[in-house]
DNA sequence: CTGAAAGCGCTTACAG
DNA sequence: CTGAAAGCGCTTACAG
């Protein structure tokens, strides 16, 4: 016989050699349930694919669906990510919700009514471009075993969150040793927040390229606020106030090197004949500007993919070899770098 | 007593004199019923609006979902309508969920069975922001009841769709106005497609603001193509290899416009010195080019906004007062126009 | 075609 | 924290 039992809450329960009431428990996220227990379950849950009815009639018109929140949708940055999820979801054939939280934050629900309601609403994953998710969050959906990919998170997720990355530290280090061989000494780098990891690891980044050369780092050079153009019109504007002027800028992100950009067309400063410029992100905008822009390429639409694709190996029960992935970035030389004006080659 | 019956099936059954599993049947599109019994039934399922759990679990989480789908992403155009649909989403909490249709349009699926698809999955309604649709889609979401509000439609919708828009011909008789009232007179016109109505109410916009004037409309001015900055640099490169070369162009989008920028940089043409350039949406590119870009301003939040109220205005049942609703444009005049170099006032 | 009865699968209430 | 027992609401199988 060894006929395929049906795939019950029950049947769950018996492999897991609980009762149904603690299955039951364990998907709708009570808290009185062990932490042993729970996580017994969850193996199961995950194992054999478990899905509500609620899920499974979802189903039955072919798809499941997956939700993905962002801060904001007004960047390139931002929308070439979606465009990758987008595309590897058409392909799945994968629903995608859109969420974008912006200022406020959403912050009337608590976590936990958050979880419940991506869970009430039939989602299988969630994929996270905010800050607006906190540890809390984070771990509510965990506990409910909703698959989280965190794309480039501001802070460190919770230690058994996926998330998705890029070389930022290798690119940060590639962008300044490109303009110290172009024979580049006083390089600005002009960043987006403190607190950011990705920042952080931009910042490490160029400041090893520098000493790997013997450079100082300067700390008038480095400026740091968000990743938006004014910010990076309002560093050009401090730069240029310097008694020693930088000969260079790294920027951590493109819409800050089209802010500094912008700022040096308005003072008649020359790029790249006055001064050199490198961006961060390898957007749409870096090619389509004049001077076309020097810039580390991250892959956006491949993270939106492999974000989209570890939910799913989650949602399917595979083991993942790793909680952190990062994608490889290239700097991509356009027209925006050149030697410094008094530069001597030899 | 008086209490408020929880609302079961079992409590419709008793309403309407059945028994629960014939409730059940009607329910399930079982054809065992006769059709005196189903009629009394979809009655008192009506009247009552009985959910079944898989709605009111939808419900329970209190909301409905909206789906919206575009051509592509990659514009600020699409972007900004959608942050409209997803504001007022938000405000009326409403899911969206997200499509995009990309090169390939989804093609595999008949207009039926991507309906059909539509309701199975539980969707309130559709704003379409796509050439992808054409008549027979929208009567097959009209026909089985689901609302549809289009964004301005390259071609116009059948004639019970509901459509939202600018005033485009107003649009670009402003922008041309505003041109001839610098002293222009050799102004070009770089379009989208052909087939486009707003394109072709901008293209009539401008000629009668030429004739108004008394200005010959020339064909060698009027260069349409599609509204992507690769356009605008070669109809740009095009202008320039005129005899005699226009003073000033009117570009039918900002992308358009952006390249026109681009292309007059590289070709060391200053803009507005030696040309003047007018744009059209106002997207924040407008606002952030160097220089600012003179525009006319789409409402295109609010337009994103206005699909979602007649969507729900339609869910409600309400009638709307028109099929067509035509959100005004503005022009917003910043540094990229100003009177041709050779112009004498008086 | 109809519905009493049995059944299914999940959840709740509560004793231990 | 756990699970036996009771309960809920819908569906199925089948007798009439």
């Amino acid at each position: 016989m060894e006929q395929q039992e049906k795939l019950t809450l029950a049947a769950v329960a018996r492999e897991a050699g609980v009762s149904a009431p603690t299955v039951s428990k364990v998907i709708n996220g009570r808290d009185d349930v062990s932490a042993d227990t729970r996580a017994k379950v969850l193996t199961v849950l995950a194992r054999t694919g478990y899905k509500s009815p609620l899920q499974q009639r979802r189903n039955v018109s072919g798809r499941q669906a997956v939700e993905i929140v962002f801060d904001s949708l007004n960047s390139a940055y931002a929308v070439e990510v979606l465009n990758g999820v987008l595309e590897y979801a058409a392909e799945s054939d994968i629903e995608v919700l859109l969420n974008v939280t912006g200022k406020q934050g959403a912050s009337t629900l608590t976590a936990e009514q958050r979880a419940q309601r991506i869970i009430d609403e039939g989602r299988c994953g969630m994929i996270v471009v905010t800050s607006a998710f906190g540890a809390a969050h984070l771990d509510a959906f965990h506990r409910r075993g909703i698959p989280v990919v965190v794309i480039d998170p501001l802070n460190p997720p919770p230690g058994d969150v996926v998330s998705v990355g890029t070389t930022n530290w290798a690119g940060g280090k590639d962008a300044t040793s490109h303009l110290l061989e172009l024979g580049h000494r006083r390089i600005a780098y002009i960043g987006g927040p403190d607190a950011a990891e990705c920042n952080q690891a931009r910042l490490h980044g160029y400041m090893a390229a520098l000493r790997a050369e013997g450079v100082p780092v300067e700390d008038q050079y480095i400026i740091s606020g968000h990743f938006r153009s004014e910010h990076g019109a309002n560093g050009m504007k401090a730069l240029l106030q310097l008694e020693q002027r930088p000969t260079a800028i790294f920027a951590a992100s493109d819409s800050i090197a089209l802010g500094v950009l912008a700022e040096a067309r308005r003072q008649k400063i020359r790029v790249p004949e006055d001064m050199s410029l490198v961006g961060f992100d390898g957007t749409y905008q870096a090619e389509e500007s004049v001077p076309a822009l020097t810039s580390v390429t991250q892959p956006l639409q491949e993270m939106g993919r492999a974000a989209l694709r570890f939910i799913l190996r989650q949602m399917r029960g595979e083991v993942l070899d790793s909680r952190r992935v990062e994608l490889v970035t290239r700097l991509v030389v356009r027209e925006s770098t050149a030697p410094p004006r008094d530069y001597q080659r030899g």
